[in-house]
DNA sequence: ATTGAAAATTCTTCTCG
DNA sequence: CGAGAAGAATTTTCAAT
């Protein structure tokens, strides 16, 4: 599939705020809105566009401790741990990596016991590498094209 | 503020598919539209939704590695480098962690040979380590409430 | 805080370039 | 593929509880 110039600013407004109208966007890209329902609809087929999420602040929500946790899995665990992963309440994200620690999990916890707690749940999968999110000097870019 | 059962269950639609009409949610959580647009206003007021995001496909956009990188900012260039990082489209999220490598940060790139790119615009600012992503376990999940 | 109804806006469908 | 218009659906406003 195509994507052209119009095609990227729909993108980049729908980063930006997913929840905007056809009204919104269509003024923004000069085209009508029905164009742009068009547009969006065959981006949602083609799967270039995956879904649009809210955004929630874990701080405000009394889980202020972000956390970068990587695991060197143990032998034969692997299966197990990636059935076991997803029903982490914690836990919101979880990668497999190259590297040395084959797996990269980010989540939110209350405070240091229940990270404490967190890791303890982990830990029988594998070796654990645990470092806080101290603060974030990009969130979540908006892409804008080719580059 | 206080976030009871229904503005778990808004949250948790919002996080599904942030593009749903007032009507769709309402039926869900069984309020009518007017609440829930009250609702939905107030947690945005009060900083608990943060934004709305199209989540995109980056392989479909021609970006079918994604990376993430960790930094050893060399001492004092800690400055320019969070001036700097910002400018890099490749990079989508960039966090200050505890530990050894102080920086880690998430991007997307077109090729092998893109990455080496990327990487030798970053190298200046410190001592890189790069694992790319195998596969993801987890994308960004749904939270539903207190755990 | 919530609802129901009316008014305003937006979305969808359809026809036509 | 895009525009415009008509009809359908949704959102917003507001009075009442």
């Amino acid at each position: 599939m195509n994507i052209d110039h119009t095609n990227w600013l729909i993108l980049e407004e729908l980063q930006r705020n997913a929840r905007a109208s056809l009204r919104e966007i269509s003024h923004k890209v000069g085209l009508s809105s029905p164009s742009v329902a068009e547009r969006i609809q065959k981006m949602e087929d083609a799967g270039i566009v995956k879904g649009y999420a809210a955004a929630l602040n874990m701080e405000e929500l009394g889980y202020p401790l972000g956390v970068y946790i990587s695991i060197k899995i143990r032998f034969g665990k692997v299966a197990q741990f990636e059935e076991f992963i997803p029903t982490v309440p914690e836990i919101c994200e979880c990668h497999k990596l190259t590297g040395h620690d084959c797996m990269l999990m980010k989540g939110y916890v209350k405070n240091p016991r229940h990270l404490e707690d967190l890791n303890g749940r982990l830990t029988v999968y594998g070796e654990l590498t645990t470092s806080l999110i101290l603060s974030s000097i990009i969130d979540s870019k908006v892409y804008q094209g080719a580059f």
